[in-house]
DNA sequence: ACCACTAAATGAATGCCATTCATTTATGAT
DNA sequence: ATCATAAATGAATGGCATTCATTTAGTGGT
């Protein structure tokens, strides 16, 4: 316990409107419960939301949020416990953005790809909130839980056995997590550059896939692997 | 450009040894080259592991680090550009961890199911190396070709088309580095508390995989989605 | 009408953090 | 001998999330 000197204990002081403000910007409020409260929740995650959008993830901070909202970052702390709390926000925002309109529609497999895709293309924009999701209990994030509902009925009705239903979509969650991390990837991560007489296997793949493959690597490598698990999930139904 | 004071520009003002050291600590050393080099990229990153073996990511920090070796945090510097390259170097580390040794031993999916296992049980306990591992240029990692080396070759004498090899790999890691992460997450995650009713089908499914299952959750669904890619996976070879 | 309570803001302070830089000193090469 | 270089130091910078005493404005109770 440092507990060394103490703020604002000094007495009011009153800066008494008698200075002659020329101009003085856009008039900060002072302290003091607002007429109209500012900030909730909500507005927190759309601000967070644009400032993603315009600065990315290194840009998301509690001043700047705070800045983008014309309000003390103490403010935010009314509001949310901690940055996490913003992350879980804006995640489960991005939750109520997964297509999960084809479960009950069309048939289960079909299903599954387009929520697959839909889940990845949201998330690979997204990542620094993957290992926040991974771990994060269903109950503090309500739309998230909303989307297994989904999936989880259209397993059941396409005969999946009751027990298998969530180990099904956690190995697909998974999978999904692992290749939203592989959007982002440079082009040339596999280039073995000075390394390449050492790995002939290794480099003779990667020249192959160049010469042979027109899709994006990443989207290549999803597809390959979401097929695979499809096929090999699909064999648990009654 | 704040430019205020600058450091260190006084005189040298040496201390020269007049005063007793009575028994001063264990003498700190001043400036100055070292009889002997303390620091190499081996050493700190041996103590990088030791540390968060002791105190977790969190626990990682320039500082923590410099101090675990008695040394000044700006020292680091002189072996390492950033913090980025000691994750690098600890993430290379592990790579040569990872169990390949089945590959050429085995057929080729048991050497695939002992590879997937190793490397995600390796990972699980490092999942913030992950966003760091997943787009990392595989030059800046000598082990980690070497991996991917013994894969790569493993799945061409299995007769797995050139051109399909590399996406294969990528499929596969996409789900190993996916499910590291469920590994750690906590128990409960999918209780769902008091949406309970509003849940039924999840609810159900999360209820049942309660009574039935066994295993850690965890691994009934990385045991899952691993057969699924095996088998669907094997379906390429020729 | 008054009073107590509470919600929502402020701004100052804390203790971290990674990173930079001028400086010092020992060593090996010319 | 001289000199460049490698490897250390410690001071300084500018960030960060978070805490807290304080101020103010409404709300509910008597």
């Amino acid at each position: 316990m440092p507990a060394a000197a103490r703020p604002n204990t000094k007495p009011p002081v009153a800066p008494r409107d008698a200075a002659p403000r020329v101009a003085a910007a856009p008039a900060k409020r002072r302290a003091g419960r607002p007429a109209t409260a500012v900030l909730d929740q909500a507005v927190i995650t759309s601000a967070a939301l644009q400032l993603i959008g315009k600065s990315g993830y290194d840009g998301l901070t509690m001043a700047a949020l705070a800045r983008s909202l014309n309000v003390a970052p103490s403010a935010l702390y009314n509001h949310v416990a901690s940055k996490r709390d913003v992350l879980v926000l804006v995640e489960d925002h991005l939750a109520a953005l997964v297509d999960v309109s084809a479960f009950g529609a069309e048939p289960w497999d079909e299903a599954v790809r387009r929520w697959a895709w839909s889940y990845r293309d949201v998330f690979s924009k997204h990542t620094p909130l993957i290992p926040v999701i991974a771990v994060l209990p269903v109950t503090d994030a309500p739309q998230t839980l909303a989307m297994y509902e989904a999936v989880s009925q259209g397993l059941r009705e396409a005969g999946f056995p009751e027990e298998r239903i969530i180990s099904s979509i956690v190995a697909l969650e998974s999978f999904i997590f692992g290749s939203a991390f592989d959007v982002t990837a440079p082009a040339d991560i596999f280039d073995p550059g000075s390394m390449a007489e050492s790995t002939p296997s290794f480099t003779a793949a990667v020249r192959s896939l160049a010469e042979q493959g027109h899709e994006k690597p990443a989207d290549a490598a999803f597809s390959l692997g979401l097929e695979a698990l499809i096929s090999g999930l699909g064999a648990l139904r009654r």
